[in-house]
DNA sequence: TTGTATGCGTTATCAC
DNA sequence: GTGATAACGCATACAA
């Protein structure tokens, strides 16, 4: 049984003896069709081995009821959010794609390119550093509507986390400790979460008279583990931060990584806080206190805005609160 | 400046006063174009705001450049394999699509449907429980290979980790610590990862001496720390076992918290070791022993055999090694 | 109840 | 150098 391309609806149409309305017809179910003549149809697409082209009816019907997802990275915060998108846009009968840019502007406008050429009927966007987001306003036809999550950028409509309530209630609850001197590990500012986290903690600290030292480094382990060294070193030791807050979780891991190797007791010695949690933090000894981000609920509420958007209707930005995790690496005696 | 649905050849090229065959030829530099009519025509793409049809240009093309990625969940092990995948991809210029499909056969069979009714050059699949090989070989055309990851099926190439060897090397290591008796977490046996690890371990407790005992359960943290709690209680105290191995990393998770629980002390009272290394393994107290996959290898061989069978050449399964990473939580004194 | 014919936006084969 | 024009595989308005 050779077939070296697909069958197509012609040869379908031949087998069966009826005209590809026909066939169009009974594989769409888009008018009615006498049973004898569906079933020899259905007959001959089988036995043309014919498997239905959603390009051609693509480019026939003018869309293609995918939506495209821009993530940074397949780290377990985007992918908590990419469950979230996926759920929500099932109940609505889409399917998406999904690209991963890294942190490189460059690499996101290819990707921003390919998915208006496939034409998608939407983007979603963790914007990267660099975003241009006149350009990709320009850039991207109006019926495809831009929703960008995780991160804000100006002109264009989306959903993040709101830092500062958790952020003050987490400052409120170490000063309760006796914490008198917060370090904070941080990357670039040209993320709008991290100058999320930067400003409201410098807001909370300044409100409640501690000190705020900030070490910024890149995103990853290893950037936490000297961040954490760093922030250490500027300091004699009896002015050294009493705790150590790591604006994404897998900073938090070279922090804990460096506290171990420090010979600091975590929770005793120095407390340690994150962002984001994870299942091991809870496992962990002792539990992290964490600031955690509704990932699930991020991917939700940006197909949410971008329903609203699709509808032609206007959206606006939306914020999610942030949930304080207290456990026991804060110093909190027992939880 | 409105424009309703993007502009077409059509527009651009009457817009610069030339032939739809001129406009596409400029785009694709395809053939030589005098250069004052090629910069007419970029002017008339910017001022139409052409964006270029890759779903007319792949119908006419007939290929998509896309190949099509099935996962089973987007947990950190597949999703390692994701940027082998990427990496390799990449280097062929293909772009890729992911969808996950969740231990269901019905919805990766839709999945399937779904990437060849969009015509993917090829689609990479780590085959969920109920997987039919055979169905999908009738199902799928020949010029789109299927490759499989991480689980073997009969009928179809994979890519998979060889387990065997690694277990034998851990189960000496146990023995050499004079651990007599092993608890093995698995999830369901329609996984040939599952089958794999279990037989491996029998192999190596038959033929070294140590008694095996196996639990099964869900493949998530809760049902690990109810399969230790089971795994314990079957047994009196003193023919506990004295090592929990957990069959994958999110079960090792609820292992541990089961240990902590019972007053268990990882490394001294009993012994824990886990597949898959997570960052967080590392900086545990004690640092978790662990049968260690290449995840990312993984994902560049498949694309690899991938490539082989788009080259029409036949392709052989691969099993790439695993390693034991041994640390602290088996019970060695240091490391 | 079924068939004919047109066009979706490209690329490619001719011809000029 | 450039321009007509025929597919690609499908959905559908219009006929019959």
């Amino acid at each position: 049984m050779e077939r070296k391309s697909s069958s197509t609806l012609h040869d379908v149409a031949r087998e069966a003896n009826v005209s590809i309305a026909t066939v169009s017809h009974v594989i769409n179910n888009s008018r009615v069709v006498k049973a004898s003549t569906r079933a020899r149809v259905e007959e001959a697409i089988q036995s043309t081995g014919y498997r239905h082209n959603m390009v051609a009816r693509e480019l026939k019907m003018g869309s293609s009821g995918l939506i495209g997802v821009l993530i940074v990275d397949y780290n377990p915060f985007y992918t908590d959010v990419l469950r979230g998108i996926e759920k929500r846009l099932e109940t609505m009968g889409y399917k998406f794609v999904v690209a991963s840019t890294g942190e490189q502007w460059e690499r996101q406008r290819e990707l921003i390119h390919l998915m208006v050429a496939r034409r998608m009927q939407g983007i979603l966007i963790a914007p990267v550093a660099g975003f241009d987001a006149e350009y990709v306003t320009r850039y991207v036809p109006e019926q495809c509507p831009v929703i960008l999550f995780d991160r804000h950028v100006d002109g264009l409509p989306s959903v993040t986390s709101e830092t500062r309530n958790a952020t003050r209630q987490l400052v409120e609850h170490l000063a309760h400790h006796g914490n008198r001197h917060v370090g904070m590990i941080l990357s670039t500012d040209a993320i709008s979460t991290m100058r999320d986290r930067q400003s409201g903690m410098e807001e909370a600290c300044g409100e409640l008279g501690l000190k705020l030292s900030i070490e910024r480094t890149t995103p990853d382990d290893r950037g936490g583990y000297e961040a954490t060294l760093r922030l250490f070193n500027r300091f004699a030791r009896e002015d050294q931060p009493d705790v150590v807050f790591a604006a994404n979780n897998v900073m938090l891991l070279g922090v804990l990584r460096c506290m171990k190797e420090s010979g600091f007791s975590v929770g005793k010695d120095r407390s340690v806080v994150g962002f984001d949690d994870q299942i091991w933090c809870e496992v962990f000894e002792p539990p992290i206190t964490v600031l955690n981000q509704n990932a699930y609920g991020m991917g939700e509420a940006a197909v949410d805005l971008l329903k609203v958007a699709l509808e032609g209707e206007a959206v606006t930005s939306k914020r999610l609160p942030v949930h304080l995790t207290i456990r026991r690496s804060c110093g909190c005696p027992m939880n």
